[in-house]
DNA sequence: TCGCGGGTGTTACTTTTGTAACACCCGCGT
DNA sequence: ACGCGGGTGTTACAAAAGTAACACCCGCGA
């Protein structure tokens, strides 16, 4: 993953007086606003299924689980971040969500005999690898988890039918200010006004997860940046200004 | 709601020979291919939850729980439909998932104080109505149940997805086409090769389940009766010729 | 029985989106 | 050092979707 930053900030789309920020991993670390998913590591979740499991160490680009996959297993994310999506038959991808550690990944194997969904670590990322079968029996000796559980499906439903909403009522340009906002809220790191998004995205990923094509994307990005929404870091990481972003949310 | 079976059988788009079938209620009330969400009423879940409840019920289009409610319950229906939905705060309308007997409704309050979406009544409906807390406490007791819970939420999810899916990936005819279909699975009334919804559905909320403006949606319907996907029976109601519905699925 | 309201069918027009094509820039490996 | 490949920026053009407007049909209630 190369960082064509100079590329970027140099193009003749530029206008404005956006330097490459310095930002990278200075002020980043802080408290994340994450709201996305529960951490499931709070609540105990961590005492009864994780202790005594190694957990297993993903390459950045390498496929946590695949389509198709028939194996049942729930991936808790310590380290890194994960794309979560799928592949259609004709190769078009689309991207549901990115989760961080602290997340599961993996949930849907719950009814599936065969996975309709693909994981796959953004960056170098630790997950511990539970079978299905041995979460849920967790749950019959230690109840009060099941909320975890629930809370982690209703919050990942509840995100999926905002995708839905977005898809049925706005345009790209509003969908990617959500995809963004979404990714700031998620797995954003916060310095002042401004939230650096911690992983490189291509505009194509960006794409798949606003449900347009790159091209729009490309553009509506520049807008954004002209308006001073978006800037980019020192490591070709996104930066969004979260009160200039407010007034085109909702 | 009136039915203007009529004027649509005698409409000038009609060209061939689909007489409106004979079928309702006549074959109907036979195993349905519901597959959508677990019954619920399986699974002990009615041993332990349901008894000593009143059953409420809703008038056909009444709602159940709206946007903003803060109320937390959790919706068992027990005959009836229910279209769950949402509403912008434009008032433009979205559907996600239509649910019959045996399914839950409500889930989402789970993780929110405020509920985003919205349930409304399609027919007479009744329903058990049990707080959210109850809900969790009799997991506590019964810790299997939370096997049930999970494969509810996990199964919305999915379908949840599916619908992201067709809404980035399919263009209007084929997500008329994958919301027909899945209507018949999960609510659709079997006889032979026919298929029957037992529910009235304006194009207007078909429209708002495939993401699209009801003109599309008219015309594109009027293409499928052309082809001999869909048809209408004597009350109005819609019937799909699965067969000739498939080969233009996946 | 007359008119109204709701649902449907259809069309001309506008806007948005997708497609195709290409140029540029960068970093990396040969 | 050079070229290649991946990611980005941009444009002209084509296709799809939304908008607006209207006609029709029906059932229902005044």
């Amino acid at each position: 993953m190369t960082s064509p930053i100079l590329d970027i900030v140099k193009s003749p789309a530029r206008q404005d007086s956006d330097q490459s920020v310095e930002l990278d991993d200075a002020l980043g670390r802080q408290a994340s606003l994450s709201t996305a998913l529960v951490s499931v590591f709070r609540g105990n979740f961590c005492d009864f299924i994780l202790p005594n499991r190694k957990t297993t160490a993903f390459k950045k680009h390498s496929v946590i689980y695949d389509v198709g996959d028939r194996e049942r297993t729930l991936f808790f994310l310590r380290s890194g971040f994960a794309k979560v999506g799928t592949i259609a038959v004709d190769g078009r991808e689309v991207i549901y969500d990115v989760r961080k550690s602290g997340d599961v990944v993996g949930e849907l194997c719950a009814t599936e005999k065969a996975r309709s969904d693909r994981a796959v670590a953004l960056e170098p990322t630790d997950a511990v690898c539970v079978p299905f079968e041995e979460v849920m029996q967790s749950l019959l000796q230690q109840p009060a988890l099941a909320t975890v559980l629930v809370d982690v499906f209703c919050r990942a439903l509840k995100e999926a039918y905002a995708q839905v909403n977005s898809m049925a009522l706005d345009d790209t340009v509003h969908r990617l200010i959500k995809v963004l906002s979404g990714l700031a809220t998620k797995i954003g790191q916060r310095s002042g006004p401004l939230v650096q998004i911690p992983v490189y995205l291509t505009q194509e990923e960006i794409a798949q997860m606003a449900g347009a094509r790159r091209e729009r994307i490309s553009t509506a990005l520049n807008s954004l940046r002209r308006r001073g929404i978006v800037q980019y870091s020192a490591r070709g990481h996104m930066v969004l200004d979260i009160d200039a972003l407010e007034p085109y949310l909702p």
